[in-house]
DNA sequence: ACGCCTCTTTACTGATCGGTCAAGTAATTT
DNA sequence: AAATTACTTGACCGATCAGTAAAGAGGCGT
């Protein structure tokens, strides 16, 4: 079938982030999918045997595309402080890209889903496990090295804090998305952070 | 009519809360609805426009409810740091409450409603405007009378610690609700409230 | 040239979706 | 007692839902 139609398994994970991450699950219809994506029914049950492992296969190529910026953020080259300014400065890009190019504030897709289809869809529950799990491990290694260098008190739950750290994020997400507006996370993301990481942990000013 | 069905119009909304809070908007569906209220399609019709304005009023019903809690817990009467304190234990407790009665960990309903329905329903997104501005009323009262007490710096921007609040205490209910878990909430939500309040900022230890 | 395998195509299923409609019932007003 | 009002009832609408069936098209190893 030489490629006239390369990639149609791509296509339709793509479309599907795009389609999930601007509306939601229960909105969003297979004939949706297919329809944008240009693939036909058929097609889209020969690759995916379910709405549900659709979503879950878009999940885990969000974070995939994640992962090569995080290495990148996480860099164990840099200062771990560093690491954290860079991750809230991507954070806001990143949503603000987003909200450029689909007209709405999105958040982090791989929460807003499993929000949704908490206790109905255990595959997306467990691949969101999976997901944050692997994100906060990069956060740990980061509160590791602060704590190698002294940055943080000795006998730090890090694990804990790292926890911390990504429900933060989640809540500053969850709620740009929802007001569709990132000015608050602008203002709030980063010196949250460092208050979590016990820095210059004033409260904001006037 | 008499009486022999009452209170139709808010049996529809509990039902409503209900099963949208276990849900999703997206799968429970106006037939569902009517079915467990025991009530007919053509008399829901007669109390709601739609489907959306039954989810609006039960989020309005949802916060009147907690209204009457919130004006024991930030009693004027109380130390304002109290009521935080108090705020926090309230938040579990009613979870971990909701989740027996539920079989499940369901977070906050307005919230996952309003993240679900992001940018489609113009009129919940509005309704948990409302709402959060009212629960951060709250909150921006103690703040002042911990400013009053010299407890937090003068200067203080007091509406921007108010909404960190509602987003950090947004973030740990959705997790919550995402991992059907209420033990990191028990675990992290008294002492990030009290960080972000400048309290005893440490990080957790192990 | 053959069959095999992967993928596409189209038509189709029965169930369910949100919402409408018109007739009916019963208390209240006039 | 007639008209009005508030609500109930259940059938009904066309559209859409997730998922299926079956036939075919094209590349590939033999």
């Amino acid at each position: 079938m030489v490629c006239a139609k390369p990639d149609t398994r791509q296509r339709l994970i793509d479309t599907a982030q795009e389609l999930l991450w601007k509306k939601s699950y229960g909105s969003v219809s297979v004939d949706d999918i297919c329809k944008a994506a240009n693939v036909n029914k058929g097609s889209f049950y020969h690759f995916f045997p379910s709405k549900a492992e659709l979503a879950i296969a878009s999940m885990e190529m969000t974070y995939q595309e994640t992962k090569t910026t995080y290495d990148q953020i996480f860099s164990a080259s840099k200062q771990p402080i560093t690491r954290f300014e860079d991750l809230a400065d991507y954070i806001c890009e990143r949503q603000a890209e987003i909200a450029r190019k689909y007209s709405q504030v999105c958040g982090c897709p791989a929460s807003s889903l499993s929000c949704e289809m908490a206790g109905q869809e255990q595959g997306i529950r467990e691949k969101y496990d999976e997901i944050i799990r692997r994100k906060e491990s990069y956060y740990e290694s980061a509160l590791r090295d602060m704590a190698a260098e002294g940055l943080i008190p000795d006998g730090t739950d890090i694990k804990s804090v790292a926890h911390e750290i990504s429900t933060f994020i989640l809540g500053q997400l969850m709620l740009a998305r929802i007001q569709n507006d990132i000015a608050a996370l602008q203002r709030d993301l980063k010196p949250g952070l460092f208050r979590i990481l016990g820095l210059k942990g004033g409260a904001p000013q006037k």
